[in-house]
RNA sequence: GGGUGCUUAGCUCAGUCGGAAGAGCGUCGCCUUUACACGGCGAAGGUCGUGGGUUCGAACCCCUCAGCACCCACCA
């Protein structure tokens, strides 16, 4: 269980929500003052925020809303009640650095009550069914990561107008959770035979009631923005409903049906599993080498096994038919040891000559390989093992009882007592174990319910051939293929009690009823109402009710609005993992119960793994929960988590050591959305991730970056009227709209083509490297420009927060948090009236102006500024030393920007003053702008072998750049065969390169003139 | 035994249509420049696993080999 600690702001939170409606009200008001032109009075400003408010410039933005005392507070939530008694000393209102839990659940708590998460509207649906988690689950990374993925997609959608469904639930899971009560029940001292089974039931309600909730209120600590109003669990009324429709209908059209088989059987859990529910393991074991004596006493066969207790219920000796060592003895018999039987050999090609003796014992009830050659041969199938392992009566008195392996070592000491163990050879096999109790599988006759699985699977394979679904990647589907081609029954009958009930009856004789009730049962067949039945004992797979998750959470098997709007769904997000478990079925029950896919497209993502690229798992204690990255956790506790309840508990100090050698200091608070953002960033084509805590660190810093340049902004126009206007602004105004244009672009690619790495590095680099390390250094100097005319400022302004307001908007899908809650500061002054960002409209690259022109006059400005900053790091200048620029030459554009930006470059390259000049001077080093040469003269600084040997570097540089573009336009076949623009922008590069190197050498030449 | 991925900077990974090798973290300098030290400025660092082929041109397409990972499968 998570031991999450008790809420303790619980009661302070009501607080907080109190005073956020309080502060909704007060922003309505201002909000209309500020549209009149009005500053807020005094009086409207909350008693608990006015002290603080007072200390602080720009009152406007510090009113806003969303500001909880916690936010205001200290760094740790905890101090969020203290802070509220003692404001005087309170930090500026809007904290220095961002602190996420200031934030998050509080708003999440109010996104929710505020309904902001059902489906609205009447526009396109947009459906996703989350993949429902156990309820006995605790939310993984795994989870965390999917969740992400999900709840960008629900919210980029639903910000796109789009009538956006996330559906949400969990699964009863079957076997899982049953072996939790069983545990619990265990104790407690009891047992789930001594309670019975419908008590048994209760119990696991009841525990289902109690602590079956925590996984969705992780979920919640993630920002998923899923519609917890229409919740459904797979055992809710409804649901069962329609499980037991499907049954029935598929009993009814043959596709159903009760067979005598051999299954997989856990003879611990004691219930047939299906074969996905085994996973063969590599296993060192052994070859014993048996002797078989022949009836007639001419001698024995040896056979090797690798189960030699199923001796007991072998049924003849097969070799193969060419197989001449042998030939002579097919159609003998041998007398088959400690059985007093005798058995047949016989010949199968099944056998190969070259394994082991090339004799094989068959064991038509144990072996799958054996029922077939049995079948063949009309073999009697002797079961000879009890529903745990042991043997049964159909063995030697001497074994009965025994264990399989008690039974094995019993059988292989008599055998060599006897004479007849020839040799015990190691031999590396393949175990089957089931994935829940890891114990050995026992294949086993049994009566089970089958799903007949080929007709179901054609046109599921048509679905996705046709591209009706596409697999995302696309290599998916090859996999969907192969699995599908070759699929078997699928046995979905479950010897369990938690489930559920499968709907047949059986009369005195054995004969079957189905029946959607016992009433309906009995109609069908026209059975008086006092003729005796009884409901079959087992529960269906868990699967089977999953695999109906699309149409049953949607209410079917009734025509219910929701059922026409968002079925089929838009997209399935999941794991490689479950495609055959889960995906496979789902498309297969839809396309038969629903005449349609059940979506559109199968976003497969990779597995969350540790940063050694471990899988994550308990035993191996490297697990990360995603609530200890959201909200940090002490190394103890960390080590505690991850050493008790093993498995293996004598793993823990090898656990414990690992765990403080990775974690000495514990893992930091990095918040929900620096989380989120992280996976996002993770999220490429369907590869693996290595989650890496170095990573969500700089992501975390990336949310304090934006945190802070917000605060910039929002400090900047504070008491400032940001009103609409038609100035563009100078060309960095123009420039950065550009880039924000181009810039959605990008992230809206990356959504759209399920690409969130790349629409995650689109925002960062926006908004890092574009926006904050240039446009805001531009609009800095701007706004500080006393040639500046006011228009001029309020167009920076008014630039500075729309842009930051759009960033915002775009970012949301990936940092809900944090972008709501600065965008709650930041509209109004635009005018926006939205109480929610989420509701807003996602931005689209047509809403900010493309103008290439102020793009190119920017990037030669940074390039300019680069290099001046390179030239003042490479000779060792003090940063803060205001140094003399000249420029030379230049185009007739060049020449315009350099006038245009030149307060730019005074303040961004630190410059003393620019200066014209005709002539090189000897004693400057030397950068390009384009054309334009710079050169800083550096008087008695500059060490003229220093820049001699820069410079020549840089030469060196450009010239072999200049060998390579050269000999590839000296090609004729180049030249002749590459696009035209490929060439032209080759010559370019010749051209400008040879300008560059005449331009730097002569530069050299001077220096060396001086030497 | 089949099948699918992966191999790019010290680490983790991008690299779209075949047309100038990129980011984050880490490292090394310099800087408490009033949004941010969870910061700023600058730098170093790559035979794109190997060998071949196609092409005017290959990290990218084809083949070979090697290593790693995963999935499926009934050799006792």
């Amino acid at each position: 269980m998570q031991d999450e600690p008790p809420d303790p702001s619980a009661l302070d939170l009501t607080a907080t929500l109190g005073e956020l409606e309080q502060i909704i009200e007060l922003r309505r008001r201002e909000l209309a003052e500020l549209q009149a032109g009005q500053r807020p009075p005094p009086g409207l400003v909350p008693p608990r925020l006015s002290a603080r408010v007072s200390e602080v410039s720009g009152a406007q933005f510090h009113q806003a809303p969303g500001l909880t005392p916690a936010a205001a507070a200290a760094s740790s939530p905890q101090s969020a009640s203290t802070a509220n008694a003692e404001p005087a000393n309170a930090e500026p209102a809007i904290a220095k650095t961002y602190d996420p839990h200031a934030i998050e659940q509080a708003r999440y708590r109010h996104w929710e009550q505020a309904g902001y998460f059902a489906a609205q509207g009447r526009d396109t649906p947009y459906c996703i069914m989350l993949p429902p988690p156990n309820v006995t689950g605790n939310l993984h990374m795994g989870h965390a990561f999917q969740d992400t993925l999900m709840d960008a997609l629900i919210r980029y959608h639903r910000m796109q107008g789009f009538r956006t469904l996330w559906q949400c639930g969990t699964d009863h899971a079957g076997i899982a959770t049953q072996m939790v009560v069983e545990r619990q029940l265990g104790l407690q001292g009891q047992s789930r035979q001594a309670l019975g089974r419908d008590r048994f039931v209760d119990a696991v309600w009841e525990w289902k009631a109690e602590s079956g909730g925590t996984i969705s209120q992780q979920l919640r600590r993630m920002g998923a923005s899923m519609d917890w109003t229409r919740e459904r669990f797979t055992m809710d009324e409804g649901l069962s409903k329609a499980v037991t429709e499907v049954f029935v209908r598929l009993h009814e059209e043959g596709l159903i049906y009760r067979g005598k088989r051999l299954v997989n059987w856990d003879p611990v859990l004691r219930t047939a599993i299906s074969d996905l529910e085994v996973v063969a393991q590599e296993e060192q074991g052994q070859l014993w080498h048996l002797r078989y004596p022949l009836s007639d006493g001419t001698g024995h066969v040896v056979v090797a096994t690798t189960r030699p207790e199923t001796l007991l219920g072998d049924a003849a000796v097969a070799v193969h038919p060419e197989d001449e060592r042998y030939a002579h003895l097919i159609g003998k018999a041998v007398a088959l040891p400690l059985c007093d039987r005798a058995i047949p050999i016989i010949a199968d090609t099944y056998v190969d000559p070259a394994f082991g003796s090339g004799c094989v014992k068959i064991t038509p009830a144990h072996d799958f390989n054996d029922y077939a050659v049995g079948e063949r041969h009309g073999l009697p199938q002797l079961n000879i093992f009890t529903d745990q392992a042991a043997i049964n009566d159909n063995g030697p008195l001497a074994y009965r009882g025994l264990d399989r392996f008690a039974a094995r070592q019993r059988i292989v000491a008599d055998l060599q007592a006897l004479g007849l163990l020839e040799r015990i050879d190691d031999h590396q096999l393949t175990v089957p174990r089931g994935d829940r109790s890891q114990a050995v599988v026992e294949p086993y006759l049994t009566d089970q319910w089958f799903v007949r699985a080929a007709p179901l699977a054609a046109p599921a394979i048509a679905c996705v051939a046709d591209g009706r679904i596409r697999f995302v990647p696309e290599n998916w589907a090859k996999t969907y293929f192969e699995w599908m081609r070759n699929i078997e029954d699928w046995c979905i009958s479950r010897q369990l009690w938690w489930g559920h009930r499968i709907p047949a009856w059986y009369g005195p004789d054995g004969s079957i009823y189905v029946g959607r009730t016992e009433g309906e049962a009995r109609a069908k067949a026209g059975l008086a109402a006092d003729f005796p039945l009884r409901q079959d004992e087992d529960v269906l797979d868990t699967w089977f009710s999953s695999a109906l998750w699309p149409f049953s959470t949607l209410g079917w098997p009734q025509k219910t609005p929701e059922l026409a709007t968002f079925y089929p769904t838009s997209v399935l997000v999941t794991g490689f993992d479950i495609i055959f478990f889960w995906v496979a079925r789902m498309i297969m029950m839809g396309l038969k119960f629903m005449g349609d896919v059940p979506f559109h497209e199968v976003y497969i993502h990779g597995l969350v793994r540790d940063a050694e690229g471990n899988k994550m798992s308990k035993s191996k204690g490297n697990i990360l929960d995603p609530i200890d990255l959201i909200d940090g956790i002490e190394l103890g506790p960390l080590v505690a988590k991850r050493t008790t309840g093993l498995m293996r508990p004598e793993e823990a100090p090898k656990i414990e050591a690992a765990t403080r050698r990775q974690f000495g200091a514990g893992i930091p608070s990095y918040g929900t959305d620096a989380l989120r953002f992280t996976f996002a960033s993770m999220a490429t084509q369907g590869r693996d991730v290595r989650f890496d805590l170095g990573r969500i660190a700089g992501y975390r810093n990336f949310c304090n970056k934006l945190w802070n340049a917000s605060r910039f902004v929002l400090m900047t126009l504070a008491g400032q009227a940001v009103p609409r206007v038609t100035d563009r602004g100078g060309m960095a105004e123009r420039w950065i709209r550009h880039r924000l244009s181009e810039a959605l672009l990008a992230v809206r690619e990356g959504f759209d083509s399920y690409r969130f790495d790349l629409a995650a590095q689109a925002l960062y680099e926006f908004i890092w490297d574009e926006f904050c390390d240039w446009y805001i250094e531009l609009a800095k100097i701007s706004l500080n420009d006393p040639t500046a005319t006011e228009p001029q400022k309020r167009a920076v302004r008014r630039t500075l927060l729309e842009v930051l307001e759009a960033a915002l908007r775009a970012a949301h899908p990936l940092m809900p948090f944090i972008s709501e809650e600065i965008w709650l500061k930041v509209a109004p002054l635009l005018g926006a009236t939205g109480l929610t960002l989420m509701t807003e409209p996602y931005p689209r690259p047509a809403d900010y102006a493309t103008d290439p022109l102020a793009a190119a006059e920017i990037t030669w400005l940074k390039t300019l500024v680069l290099g001046v900053r390179r030239i003042r790091a490479d000779s060792n200048l003090e940063p803060s030393k205001r140094i003399p620029l000249q420029v030379k030459g230049g185009t007739e554009q060049e020449r315009r920007w350099l006038l245009e930006c030149t307060p730019f470059i005074v303040q961004l390259a630190r410059v003393e003053r620019i200066e014209r000049v005709e002539h090189a001077t000897t004693d400057a080093t030397t950068a390009l702008a384009g054309e334009t040469t710079l050169l800083v003269p550096l008087l008695d600084l500059l060490d003229p072998a220093v820049e001699v040997e820069r410079l020549t570097k840089e030469i060196a540089r450009l010239e072999q750049d200049w060998d390579r573009v050269t000999g590839k336009l000296a090609n004729a076949e180049f030249v002749a065969r590459a696009p035209a623009a490929v060439v032209e922008k080759e010559r370019k590069r010749a051209t400008d390169n040879a300008n560059a190197i005449e331009r730097l050498r002569a530069q050299v030449a001077k220096l060396r003139g001086t030497l």
